[in-house]
DNA sequence: TGCACTCAAAAGTCAAAGATAGTCAAAGTC
DNA sequence: GACTTTGACTATCTTTGACTTTTGAGTGCA
């Protein structure tokens, strides 16, 4: 009673710790005894691309279906980019806006975005009276903090 | 004896002294002869956050109600600790033990780690060129961050 | 040889049916 | 009046199967 879960942990397994593998959905259909779409809800609930995943596939003889874990490359593209574009200064709204876009996009989690909000925030620098200078300083903490999770 | 009150120690008893236990709200319901909602009703009113429970659950095939302890968390003891042996001031060495002791500790991940550590390390904090003052801004970003991690 | 056709072997789609859990308010109890 | 019990209705997740689309391999013919 709850097959899906069952053939997710399977693929798991055989993904393992390699970067992708090829499935044969008539196949891990008759091996679990049940339908072959059984194995597409499975993929399209728990291989996506919000998980991580990125999912080919070819259909006709030799057909099969090929899941890839997607590492964080492509986060790693997006701080890059954040890198690029913050200057030496940064005020608190375009942080904020930053953070919660990262976090949006899955590139880091709730708490890693808590953290740099709270190291980046008006209470963390409250005792820098320069208004200026503050956003200089949370422009430097704040692009140490992104070349550190690249 | 109502019946709220024995399914909320039936349920007890079957955590014991586990972390967490996961139920099956219809079964929980014929087992106790009681409409399903009852089930609900007894865990928003027994098993609050308040009352240090967290309950999350899931509907369909394999549906569950998944009922977990949040005791006070050591980790959050540990960081109220440090909060408070942490004063005005922090070099960056003992800022730099206290984050792999809370590594170490599985508090944080490494991830994290590495966030904090970029957050309050000498690069970070270069443009303050006063030292007393930087070890100044170094506590209260430091304690800002783990105060947001609790 | 090489192109066009045909066909069977995959995989994809989608919606209905089944299986759970959640919500809310009326009725009951103390 | 506050707390508890019930149940009708809703929301969400899973399983199943009929029908569709794609692709490669084989076949036949110029």
């Amino acid at each position: 009673m709850k097959i899906s879960d069952t053939i997710e942990r399977f693929i798991r397994e055989m993904l393992g710790e390699d970067e992708s593998i090829e499935l044969k959905r008539n196949e891990l259909a008759s091996h679990f005894n049940c339908v072959p779409s059984q194995i597409n809800y499975v993929i399209s609930t728990r291989f996506t691309t919000e998980r991580g995943y990125s999912v080919e596939s070819r259909r006709g003889g030799g057909g099969y279906i090929k899941i890839t874990r997607i590492g964080r490359n492509s986060g790693n593209a997006i701080i890059m980019h954040i890198l690029n574009s913050v200057g030496d200064s940064l005020d608190i709204l375009t942080m904020e806006a930053i953070v919660k876009n990262l976090y949006g996009g899955e590139i880091i989690s709730e708490r890693e975005a808590k953290i740099i909000l709270a190291c980046c925030g008006s209470s963390a620098l409250r005792e820098i009276n320069d208004g200026e200078f503050k956003n200089r300083i949370r422009s430097t903490i704040f692009k140490n903090v992104l070349i550190n999770l690249i």
